[in-house]
RNA sequence: GGGCCGAUAGAUCAGUGGAAGAUCGCCUGCUUUGCAAGCAGGAGGUCAGGGGUUCAAAUCCCCUUCGGUCCA
């Protein structure tokens, strides 16, 4: 750290003081007589209380104060982004206000939306989850405010001095903070490969925002100048309104009428100075175990000269109610921008909030569903955020299926922790702390839950999730795409399929060859994105068998050496017909997806989509497998909607004009953050942010054949269609295999079914007979048996040999022994030598050494019960004199009694 | 994306190598005005699919498919 890079002259000029907090040791600059910097542990929260700010504003105000302050200061307005990231394949969820323009903008491949910006962006961060409800600040929803610059060399907007302003004069004169109470602490931020100075605003003690000014690029482990230098600051929404309300924690500043609901319906009453205290001791340390947790209560027991039982009595059912709202606004947020509930993925972190804020529920003793709860969250929420009133049935719905599904694994939790029970019982043992872990990781169960389901008591060891951790510690491995390497300084291709995608052939100037890689300056090829494979064609003879995009550099791939010259006109040609059947598949899939969308609810996003020659599909969010009847809505909605002929639009927008119009619905194949996006509309029925090629009328689809549909993972299902000439062909295939059994049915295709119920009814029905006829038979050779069998001491020996199968000699087994007296030396020569030697009840001998000591001589082995034991070998030949030799050794022991 | 657990009758599940079972549900009969219950009898299985080991596999091994769950 430089202590130049923070010397600002905004501070100098306005008579900031540099000091060195004399706890941290940390710089701070302040109009202020302090001498630490502000942040806790190093002081106690100081506005509890007792408001920093002039006015007590919800978050709803403080949002749109900030805001319309940005836009008096010449900032555009941005709406949020998502707050599932489609658009990063490094992170699942937007952390942070700069999520939104990375890596595009910042690296300077697309404009940002506007430049300077202003946003409010909804953002989750699951790293403290545990904390959440405890500290009286830490959330996993929240909204980072932002004003953003991208200062490109010669167009720079405002850096350090200005944004610092723009900080001080938002706190001080739009909120009245007296300006000797805000500390600005240097430090360095470092985060995605980029780093700068920053400095963090520091009020009453909490960290209120942090001023990033973002200038290298991490390669190789040395800091490089970025060729754009980002301001990228972070408020923090929640806090500010916290210091602005002064609550007993940030819980109560926030949550507003939801929380206040769900004091009423518990009907929990608690003495706010507890609370404040509790925030207090809270912001002074760190908690990181469960222990830290422990001390955390036990300390402001002690402040509060409380008897920490009591304490915790009182406090429980407020860290309940934290959670709870903690964790709907989150969980209304990520469905309404198309997370479904999942194992996987961002789905599993919205199971993770059902069922945590459903255990917080019951401990609370609420006894309602928690998606009132989070309904109370949409009506609090919506009039900032439109689309979550429109997305208010699916919402809904998504929390009450997610319920369910938890009831389930809780009933079937309940019946395996009683049969563990019932198991450990009857060998005197307890639920180990190995079986807990088990219980936990592979059946969703926590401690708390099996206690409660157990009848004993049950331990829970302390370092319980770590060791749970310490299963799942395996290395993951990662492979690395190669990259394409390609000469330095070339300029973005002319992509001009956009505007004739109906040219298949063309010139253009080659600007650069390795080896089998072709860079021309401007192209007709589409390169494989969006899920739509790459056309292929021919160029200068040669063929293209595939085509890609390096940043913008369109690079084409040819079969061989390509021998052309830079700066030479070749000529290429695109393979049309292949163009055609992708473009068909390309446009089925939007059709696809909006109809799904009308058919299964709002909830429906694509989260995958592959569009190829012969097949296409498309995954979607949903959270349930589709019924028969769904799939026939949806195929036959698609086939309506192609054929009504509707245009198919495709045009470059503004992305705000876009956003406004169409909503975040445009981003299904994720957010495409550039100033311009394109869109691709069919009529009122689908419209999607989309840089593929589209058939200009629906009608040129042809037909859509949906194949199959599965799901491939809880909360995805994925549909594979056909459309074009590909449906027409597998309609073909189809009815001929249909028209080829009815044929050999002897029936026609309609009644195939009818026709195999009948084929199976009657298989069934011969087996039984056959069953019947075999057992009719071994009866009489039963019978027959024992009329010629041997007699010793008053034991029938049987000794009979056929070629039979063993379940044959079993059941004649069986019938022997089940007469008194009886020994049965029974053999076959099928497949082998088989030998089964059994007794009825009343006989004292142990059949097991003798079929092993037949067997061996048949060069095989044989075992059992004592009074029934099978066998079997491969020499045939030996099983005659092996079966004497089991009659000896029977009337040996018969004997010898 | 990875780890773990699992797939047996309509449902819930036993069954650790030697003819596929229990409970509930279902059907029939008896009992009852009817229902519930009770008694007696009965139907119901590709032990997920495919390979392998073995004299013998629901059971052991491998692969595939599907489900559950935890973690990122």
């Amino acid at each position: 750290m430089d202590p130049k890079d923070y010397e600002l002259e905004f501070f100098k000029s306005n008579g900031f003081q540099r000091k060195q907090c004399k706890r941290c040791g940390k710089f701070f600059w302040t109009l202020g007589d302090t001498d630490t910097c502000d942040e806790a542990p190093c002081v106690e929260y100081s506005f509890i209380g007792k408001p920093l700010f002039k006015d007590k504003l919800s978050v709803h105000e403080m949002r749109e104060s900030f805001l319309s302050f940005l836009e008096r200061n010449a900032h555009t307005r941005v709406s949020r982004y998502p707050i599932t990231a489609r658009w990063r394949d490094d992170v699942f969820f937007t952390q942070a206000s700069i999520y939104g323009f990375q890596p595009w903008v910042i690296q300077g491949v697309v404009e940002p939306p506007a430049n300077p910006l202003g946003i409010s962006q909804t953002c989750v961060r699951f790293n403290d989850i545990d904390n959440v409800g405890k500290t009286g600040s830490h959330l996993t929803m929240f909204e980072m405010m932002a004003h953003h610059v991208f200062n490109k060399k010669g167009k720079e907007i405002y850096w350090k001095d200005r944004t610092t302003e723009l900080c001080h004069e938002f706190l001080t004169k739009v909120n009245g903070l007296d300006p000797k109470l805000v500390n600005y602490s240097e430090a360095w931020w470092e985060g995605g490969g980029n780093s700068g100075p920053c400095l963090e605003v520091l009020i009453g003690g909490v960290e209120a925002a942090t001023l990033v000014f973002m200038q290298y690029a991490t390669e190789n482990g040395q800091n490089k100048p970025m060729d754009i230098q980002v301001v990228d600051t972070g408020y923090g929404l929640e806090r500010l309104t916290w210091l602005a309300q002064g609550t007993p924690s940030a819980y109560e500043a926030v949550f507003g009428d939801v929380l206040e609901d769900l004091k009423r319906l518990s009907g929990t009453k608690v003495d706010p100075a507890i609370l404040a205290e509790y925030s207090k001791a809270a912001g002074a340390m760190k908690i990181e175990t469960a222990a830290d947790a422990r001390a955390l209560r036990a300390d402001t027991a002690a402040r509060l000269g409380m008897n920490v039982d009591e304490f915790v009595k009182q406090i429980r059912p407020f860290e309940s109610m934290y959670v709870i709202c903690d964790h709907t606004r989150a969980l209304m947020f990520m469905l309404s921008d198309g997370v479904v509930p999942s194992n996987v993925r961002q789905g599993y972190f919205a199971r993770l909030l059902v069922r945590r804020s459903l255990r917080e529920m019951s401990q609370l003793g609420l006894d309602i569903k928690l998606s009132e709860v989070v309904a109370k969250q949409i009506d609090y929420f919506s009039a900032d955020f439109p689309d979550l009133k429109e997305n208010r049935d699916e919402i809904v719905k998504l929390v009450d299926v997610e319920q369910d599904k938890y009831n389930e694994t809780l009933t079937k939790g309940r019946g395996i922790v009683q049969r563990l029970e019932a198991a450990a019982k009857s060998s005197h043992k307890k639920i180990t702390d190995e079986d807990l872990i088990e219980l936990y990781d592979s059946h969703g169960l926590n401690p708390e839950v099996v206690a409660e389901f157990a009848s004993g008591p049950v331990s829970v060891p302390d370092d319980f999730y770590k060791r749970v951790a310490a299963r799942h510690s395996k290395v993951e491995r990662e492979e690395a795409e190669p990259e394409i390497e390609l000469p330095s300084g070339l300029p973005a291709t002319k992509q001009l399929f956009y505007k004739d995608p109906a040219k298949y052939k063309f010139r253009a100037k080659v600007l650069a060859v390795k080896g089998d890689l072709v860079v021309l300056d401007k192209t007709y090829f589409y390169a494989e994105g969006g899920g739509q494979e790459s056309d292929t064609g021919t160029m200068k003879e040669m063929k293209v068998v595939h085509v890609d995009k390096v940043g913008n550099i369109v690079v084409h791939k040819v079969e061989g050496e390509m021998q052309a010259k830079v700066g030479k006109l070749i000529t290429c040609t695109i393979d049309e017909k292949r163009r055609k059947r992708l473009q068909r598949h390309h446009t089925g899939t939007h059709i696809i997806n909006g109809a799904a969308r009308k058919v299964l609810g709002n909830h429906i996003w694509q989260t995958g989509a592959h569009k190829g020659v012969d097949l296409a599909r498309l995954d979607i969010t949903h959270y349930a497998d589709l019924t028969p009847e769904e799939l026939e809505r949806i195929e036959l909605l698609a086939n309506e909607t192609v054929l009504s002929a509707t245009k198919v639009q495709s045009s470059f927008m503004e992305r705000n004009v876009a956003e406004k119009r169409y909503g975040f619905r445009l981003y299904q194949g994720g957010a495409v953050p550039g100033k311009e996006i394109r869109v691709v509309r069919i009529g009122d029925f689908d419209v999607e942010a989309c840089g593929g090629i589209h058939c200009k009328n629906t009608l040129d689809v042809g037909a859509i054949k949906i194949l199959r549909t599965r799901r491939i993972q809880d909360g995805v299902v994925r549909l594979e269609f056909v459309s074009g000439m590909p449906a027409v062909e597998q309609m073909m295939a189809f009815w001929n295999a249909a028209s080829d059994a009815s044929t050999k049915l002897n029936t026609t295709p309609e009644k195939i079914g009818e026709a195999v119920d009948k084929l199976l009814a009657d298989r069934k029905e011969m087996a039984k007979e056959l069953d019947a006829m075999k057992k009719g038979r071994v009866g009489e050779t039963v019978e027959d048996l024992v009329h010629k069998s041997l007699q010793v001491k008053g034991v029938r020996i049987v000794r009979h040999v056929e070629s039979e199968d063993m379940k044959h000699l079993v059941s004649m087994a069986k019938e022997l022994i089940g007469q008194p007296k009886t020994v049965a030396v029974l053999g076959s020569d099928e497949g082998g030598a088989k030998m089964v030697v059994a007794r009825s009840g009343d006989v004292q001998i142990d059949c097991r050494p003798l079929i092993k000591e037949a067997m061996s001589m048949v060069s095989g082995t044989g075992g059992g019960k004592p009074d029934f034991a099978q066998g079997g070998g491969q020499d045939r030949s030996m099983l005659e004199p092996a079966m004497d030799r089991v009659v000896e050794l029977v009337k040996a022991a018969l004997e010898k009694e």
